[in-house]
DNA sequence: GTCTATATTTGGATAGAC
DNA sequence: GTCTATCCAAATATAGAC
């Protein structure tokens, strides 16, 4: 889709290396500590030019939303086998999700907490969180976990997983390595995918 | 301690005031908003005057994390009763620390996450925070959850619920509700404290 | 599209009179 | 301790030439 010309090629792959850049900024000063001049600078230009690609502050950061976004779809896809998940399936699942957001807590942040004030994405850049989450349920569902509540039970203990390893040990595995032990609370609760025999624990 | 003179006394109840008000301003308008000139006008003086009472702006983010953490033993020392919990004890105590870390979004981002870049306590501010941890750690330990797996799993299951509460469904229960049920999660994984007879579900 | 120049606002912090 | 005045730095955004 979106069939265009060169002109407009050229565009696009300037914004991109604008957002790519952006994210490099936000990772070293902190997602508040982007700044038009700094960014401009570092794609070689000034900052009023930017405004001939982004109309505003805000529009770059939904621009960082969304590709943000579309690499977590990407993560996960490429992290889960197709088809039903077995209880291995699952903890692969967990360990590319804790794993995705610890990589990068700036875009944990961006992504999953709501922390710049006055920031909302455009509905457009929002259905792109909405198409992740949606995959997610419809896997779970596929194994009986489907409900709202075994849906929020999960995001919570993942969630958590990410945060803690985030907020209290940046860059270790304290957290982090709990992941699977945590899906097996998760599932054992839930009474679904029972241990397969000679399974590791 | 401390017994000073009623000169001195005056000056930390304008400090105090201070701090009162600086946590208003970051409930409105989010941590990082918090102004100098704002939060002096609405103390009845100029900017100027705050460096009287504070060295600096980062000093009164540590004296805001410092009476954040106080707050947060407090609330967990009404609501847990004393002695060795049973598993209606603990889940007091869960839905304590939920309902604390909802009931204001600002002060769970100050206290339990890094978003602040460049804000560290000073000693004394996170001291307090380490005696509430290491308050938690007895009590667990006393029920044969003072492993350090153990408590990171625990902390990470509430942890989830309310990072999730705050940032899909702020004022709302949706995860809030989740919390006795998360509890008996995890101490049925953790094989402790079983359910007594006649127990609500 | 990109630039220079600038408007405009706002921030933390300091100097020095009172 | 509090004030006025000010410094200095940085921010987003716009105007208009090229």
């Amino acid at each position: 889709m979106t069939p265009v010309g060169i002109r407009e090629q050229r565009r696009q792959e300037t914004r991109a290396r604008i957002v790519d850049v952006a994210w490099e900024i936000c990772r070293q000063q902190g997602l508040a500590g982007l700044s038009l001049r700094d960014l401009a600078a570092r794609v070689g230009m000034r900052a009023p030019s930017l405004y001939s690609y982004f109309d505003s502050k805000h529009a770059i950061y939904d621009a960082m939303f969304r590709r943000g976004n579309e690499e977590f779809g990407t993560a996960m896809r490429c992290a889960v086998p197709d088809g039903p998940l077995d209880r291995g399936g699952i903890k692969a699942a967990a360990r590319a999700f804790v794993d995705f957001c610890t990589a990068d807590p700036v875009r944990y942040q961006l992504l999953f907490q709501r922390t710049i004030p006055g920031f909302e994405p455009l509905p457009e850049s929002f259905a792109v969180a909405i198409a992740n989450y949606e995959e997610m349920r419809r896997q779970l569902t596929e194994v009986g976990l489907g409900s709202q509540e075994a849906l929020d039970l999960w995001t919570a203990v993942m969630a958590g997983l990410a945060d803690q390893q985030i907020a209290n040990d940046p860059g270790g595995e304290r957290w982090r390595r709990l992941t699977d032990r945590a899906v097996d609370m998760y599932l054992d609760h839930m009474g679904v995918l029972p241990p397969q025999q000679g399974e590791q624990t």
